[in-house]
DNA sequence: ATGTGATGAATGAACATTCACTCGCCCCAA
DNA sequence: TTGGGGCGAGTGAATGTTCATTCATCACAT
């Protein structure tokens, strides 16, 4: 996903879609609260005033960073909603997901700056928790398309199963930027995370059969 | 470890602990670059110039709080060590200390700040990198008491499930203090951690068996 | 007296937020 | 065609606040 931003970085797109990169990769490096507001100007490349104009505070950065993330999400699960075979798919993106994260898109640091973010902010929190709650709802409906199940059903059998996998892969995307074990280390750990979200996904498969 | 470090809070105790205490709340509260100086030394009850006799930089208060727990995760593991079912005792120390996080113990907010600026911060990334490679060592060990291999082998074979324990911990305690799902949810969701944490011991535990 | 642990006011840098202002552009009357 | 006038993006200096860091000073036990 960060490849799609890229490529279209220079091309005409809409400004603000630009400063949001530019927060984004400030936030990233700088922290939240360590990022200053003239720090945020001067990386979108404007003057601190007119910056007041996009965004009158953090908290409204994050909103539409998470927004627009929010529908690269929503369109990877129309995708696999129409995919022949939803767990496949399913599963397949989630793989890639977790190996994007690893090389090149460094989204970790971002998610784990509002992540901390989240935790004491009130209003940072319930934007978090409002796009969390989505995603684990199109997961939701993936789920209960590949059990075969009704969409309640799914909710009150896999609320948890959902959760887990939005867990497993932030925990993969913020623990893959850590500097520390050498690239061997870490693409063992990608592949003990994807069987993981497979274990998650066969439990899913399996009340299919039961059912 | 919480309610230890509580009961003990008023009786006679270095001072530098309580300091630690107070660091670690205020850490919690406002984040990591959120808290100034001023806040933290208020928070221990002291003047701000006394406060810099006792910790200089903000790198070195995270040094200390990591010292500290990492004593208390030794102390688990020299336990789990000595226990005549290794596995079980592992697997119990494991089991209640995702109990303790979800409720009680809100370490969660430390830690995402503590990660978040470890991914900012060369220097307590270093700081971060040697705990959690700390505890993995100590995982790795207890591993190759269960599996009944040498040392080296178990840190060949199992360095992805060391690091998948450490990552799901810390992902739990952190998810846990999302204040959306409810209580129930929660719950579930830490089940499913736990049968994630088994089915990684139970891989580590198969290895037995086929040597 | 003297050393030790503690204080909090002082300093200058950096910060969030506002505001008076410029400039380029487009629409429309003449 | 032209010119004036309004509109909105963009500027950066000004204001009052908070920050990190230092240091002259204090209380007091020895």
């Amino acid at each position: 996903m960060t490849s799609t931003r890229m490529a279209l970085a220079t091309a005409a797109r809409p400004r603000e879609a630009e400063i949001l990169d530019s927060i984004r990769q400030t936030f990233a490096e700088k922290g939240f609260d360590g990022a200053s507001m003239q720090d945020l100007a001067r990386a979108a490349g404007m003057s601190v005033g007119n910056f007041y104009r996009y965004f009158p505070s953090k908290a409204a950065m994050v909103e539409a960073i998470v927004t627009r993330d929010l529908a690269e999400v929503e369109e990877k699960f129309t995708g696999i909603a129409a995919a022949a075979d939803p767990l496949a798919a399913l599963r397949c993106g989630l793989h890639q997901h977790i190996e994007e994260e690893c090389s090149g898109c460094d989204d970790g640091p971002l998610w784990a700056e509002i992540t901390a973010a989240a935790l004491r902010k009130p209003e940072i929190g319930a934007v978090v928790q409002k796009m969390e709650s989505e995603i684990r709802g199109y997961l939701l409906s993936a789920f209960a398309m590949i059990a075969g199940m009704p969409r309640d059903e799914a909710e009150r059998r896999f609320a948890a199963h959902s959760a887990m996998v939005v867990m497993l892969v932030k925990a993969a995307a913020i623990q893959a930027q850590a500097g520390g074990q050498v690239s061997a280390g870490r693409i063992e750990l990608n592949g003990l995370v994807k069987r993981m979200i497979d274990a998650v996904l066969a439990e899913v498969a399996a009340a299919q059969s039961k059912d």
